[in-house]
DNA sequence: AAATTGAGCGTACATCTGTGCGCCAATTTA
DNA sequence: TAAATTGGCGCACAGATGTACGCTCAATTT
């Protein structure tokens, strides 16, 4: 059991967490926040910071960990219905727009510092997508039998497309969401269909 | 003519986008730049800036014009080389990182404001960005005789791999930037290869 | 030759930033 | 119950920032 006073302390952390994710917004990056601001918006003094946090940059290596929590629920969400049966792509994309509408600024933080300015944030960030790359990669090179290298590029791909899509898709409407994810998923088929194309030219010759 | 005065106006202008310029690098964006800090470079009091730019905003939007200046100056290159014949994709990939080789730091302020805290910079980005999709998606329509719908999704997957890889190549290593050449030209074939096949679905019903 | 213009400078100010220091009061430990 | 720990606070400071104001003096116009 949690004492009181460690309860306290785990509360007002949330509470700073909590402060910095709701600053953010199509205008205002993370890097551009300021600790004073966190704290104001948390209610806590600037110099209590310290007793969570080292520095702003531990907070947001902080947050980038919780949005591969978030990633990682979300491929166990999507695997989950794909066994269901349909369209695994669409499937897909509809349980990424969906995680990205509910947490917009997990996903604003996890695209805005991949390609940020800090090498930290960037390495935090590429390796919790690499997680997405390889799982999927290796869920290609089994059910269609690709070959590595090409499983590989094929999910790079994927995962670019999905990405930069999500990123154009946080500060749209729904309707224009809608549009870009049945782009979205024609341009994931083209990748499929071509990756296919090409794994079969390999074999014969 | 221009007389000696504005000659010299335009010579401490020129110093102040360089300046920028200059600064940029993969751990300090533009947005983290400041009005001193480039003045400063620039050899010229902070209040100077004003004669020359509105604020910092300005001065970036004018970067990023210089910007697709260098875009539309690559694409050039690349429909002359593609004329001598051999493979458009692997031709048009070669030009672009040689033009991202010697220019890095127009790239990132494109690459990175393309997904920045700034919407006039967001929109001056997507709008040099558009340029390349729809002229590809032209381009592709006449030659492959593509339906608009398909060739404007395929332009764009093409341009969201390219210039993706591009932030990714721009803090490589000559050796790492020829694999992750390599592998891009894999993606835009599967792409290619997988629209065809979607163009040749559509027809046959 | 005289008057006007304007690029560039220095000074000054209000505002914001991160952070060191010492205190308090409540919890935890002994 | 006494002592130690610690989350949170206020104060204070040095440094950086954007920008208003007024000056100078060379280029330009009249």
């Amino acid at each position: 059991m949690m004492g009181i006073r460690a309860q306290q302390k785990e509360k007002t952390r949330r509470a700073l967490v909590d402060a910095a994710f709701n600053q953010l917004s199509a205008e205002r990056s993370f890097s551009s926040l300021s600790l004073r601001e966190v704290a104001r918006e948390a209610n806590i003094a600037p110099t209590s910071f310290y007793r969570h946090f080292k520095d702003m940059n531990e907070l947001g290596l902080t947050m980038v960990d919780e949005g591969g929590l978030t990633l990682r629920q979300m491929m166990r969400k999507g695997r989950q219905r794909a066994e269901a049966g349909g369209s695994v792509i669409r499937i897909s994309v509809e349980t990424f727009m969906e995680v990205l509408e509910s947490n917009p600024n997990v996903f604003r933080i996890l695209l805005h510092e991949r390609s940020g300015t800090s090498a930290p944030f960037r390495a935090a960030v590429a390796r919790e997508i690499e997680h997405f790359i390889s799982e999927l990669a290796h869920y290609t090179e089994a059910t269609a039998r690709r070959s590595p290298e090409l499983a590989r590029a094929q999910a790079e791909a994927l995962v670019t497309l999905v990405f930069n899509a999500g990123a154009a898709a946080l500060d749209m409407k729904r309707v224009d969401r809608k549009i870009l994810a049945d782009r979205l998923v024609i341009q994931l088929r083209m990748v499929a269909k071509g990756a296919e194309c090409l794994q079969q030219k390999m074999e014969n010759r």
